[in-house]
DNA sequence: ATAATTAACGAAAACGGTTGAGTAAACATA
DNA sequence: TATGTTTACTCAACCGTTTTCGTTAATTAT
């Protein structure tokens, strides 16, 4: 078990008696090099192995062609969505993506972006963590002119680039499509009220049934923790014993909203003619839970790629990092059977 | 906008009258440094807003504490659990992951891990593109003694760790499950025969039906490109189109077995009486899906968490290249009710 | 023909840590 | 008392690139 010695820039510039700077230059096309050496260069490069060391590169430069994420967790399909199209235009750029979940705790957000700090990282594409309400420990990129986007869950008082859908009408025309289905009584499960993407929801959920002169019922409106299928499936069951149950749901999430499809399926209300439901998100178990969820579709990998973007145009450009960029996405409503009551008629 | 200057250990030498080097060494808790040094020196390194430049640490050793991971697509439930494992056990060791997606092309795969080497990860976790036969472009990590872990899709003719799951046995589990069930006629939806995962659960499936004396019927074996939902439901039809339809359907994985429900469904084929179904992997879709589809679970996540494992204890220990250890995993028969028939009788 | 410009390359100093070898003082041992 | 051992540091080289200044020779302008 002989470990092979890595190939250098001298080992290039002794082969061809050239100097390490040109061999540099020449790697990199720079323009005072003639066409001539760099075709030498390049090709004796490829033939005796060579493989640049980023880290190197990355330290004469004081930043590494990185681009780091924070989320929350990697295993919910809007996030791996969006992760993808991060991965997908951060590598035709030359650039790697590091990943790292918070898992939701605002501590482990704290941490992480201390690690990616420290791989010095060219920028931060960040989807806050359910905790997180303080954003010092954002400011350690900022002082340094390193970029952070925000993506979906981002903060309101923080200059940064975001990307974001409009949540707000994304929960209006829920609402609204609801109403129109003929719903009087819509129940809204909602998301912890202090991350944007939940609060515009709800507030849009609330405008909608202003504007159709319906009434906001306290007892309609639930906060959840997680908007999991478990808290989903209780909050289901109770709206359901009520003596007067709504006759629609709007559910800030679709695992949310499959469990009550679910429950009330299992309890033999027939949807979408007692209980109308749409969620949010057009995760793959919308399409397949029986009937069809009605959704809200989100362009996850489109978020990512342009939040990728955003950092590799920052780093070529060096724009002025105080001003604030706002992307906002157009959402999509997705009518399924779980809403479809005109469907159902003649 | 004025960008603050770094702190290096430069800076925190001069500060407290020591050299670079016990600065240095004091951070890593070298016991050479007297422990009031060291807190004293990390005291002052906290106050001056100090953070370490891990590009010039991981140029000195050749070495970053990064894990690179190499998969076909984030996207998809099993791979997104698989990297989140790798992430959670690679951060608590202060390990960074990069990940990098082939999207299932081999010349994706050859450029990513190059990427991967030139950051001179510490390890490499991969799990094989669908169209990787040949294994030239993992010399480049072993020739420099850096260890591989191949999980799921491994390769057979290749030296390195390995950490799958026992897919011979869950094909031939599944299978007999379904035999059990009294189904007589069973149809196999199979991958790629060249990724180790889908010949494995074929073979298990041909064993299966050899022991309990069932007749292999190539007309009822199928081999999917990709196994996607399109692919499924075209199959289902054309096989319950036939003058002998089969009763049951064993599928190498969900997405394909809930195309099968559905399309069955649709068509008033009753499940699983008419005909059973069991697929692979425990999607989120097949709890969802009704009836719920009965399938073979993968501890992914923790395969992600032993893969990580792996690499740091052999940079730790530096383990003989040579060795391939193989690592097996348990699966689970998960029985849900597109199979289970007996639950049906009385 | 001479001055000015340009093209093509080289020398050397960074970038921020790490580490083997060396040292001075304090302490223990024979 | 002389010697060996520890303790707690320091020195300086090194990791592989990049980049600022040069330098030299060739080309162009005057």
């Amino acid at each position: 078990m002989n470990i092979k010695k890595e190939i250098t820039i001298y080992d290039l510039a002794k082969k061809l008696n050239y100097s390490p700077s040109t061999i540099s230059r020449a790697l990199n096309d720079n323009k005072s090099i003639s066409k001539k050496t760099v075709k030498l260069v390049k090709d004796t490069a490829e033939e005796m192995g060579y493989r640049p060391n980023v880290l190197a590169a990355g330290l004469r430069n004081n930043k590494s062609k990185t681009i780091g994420i924070s989320i929350s967790r990697i295993n919910r399909h809007f996030i791996a969505s969006l992760i993808s199209g991060i991965e997908e235009t951060a590598r035709k750029a030359g650039y790697n993506v590091i990943i790292s979940q918070s898992n939701d705790k605002y501590k482990n957000e704290i941490n992480n972006t201390k690690a990616l700090y420290d791989s010095r990282i060219t920028g931060l594409i960040c989807s806050l963590s359910m905790e997180t309400s303080d954003y010092e420990h954002f400011k350690q990129f900022t002082d340094k002119g390193i970029p952070i986007v925000f993506v979906d869950r981002v903060p309101n008082k923080f200059n940064s680039y975001k990307v974001v859908i409009d949540n707000y009408s994304a929960g209006y025309a829920a609402t609204k499509h609801l109403i129109e289905q003929g719903c009087k009584r819509i129940a809204h499960f909602a998301g912890e009220q202090h991350l944007n993407v939940y609060e515009e929801r709800k507030k849009g959920y609330l405008d909608a049934l202003k504007e159709f002169n319906l009434p906001i019922e306290e007892n309609l409106i639930h906060h959840f923790k997680t908007l999991s299928f478990e808290e989903g499936k209780k909050m289901t069951a109770k709206l359901m014993a009520m003596t007067n149950p709504p006759d629609g749901i709007f559910s800030a999430n679709d695992t949310a909203a499959v469990s009550a499809i679910i429950y009330a399926k299992s309890k033999g209300i027939k949807i979408p003619e007692e209980l109308a439901i749409i969620g949010f998100n057009d995760d793959p178990i919308s399409s397949i839970v029986d009937p069809a969820l009605s959704t809200v579709s989100h362009p996850a990998a489109k978020m990512g790629e342009i939040s990728a973007k955003r950092i590799l145009e920052h780093s070529k450009n060096n724009y002025d990092q105080s001003v604030s960029e706002v992307t906002i996405l157009n959402t999509e409503i997705i009518i399924r059977d779980s809403s479809n009551r005109k469907k159902l008629l003649p």
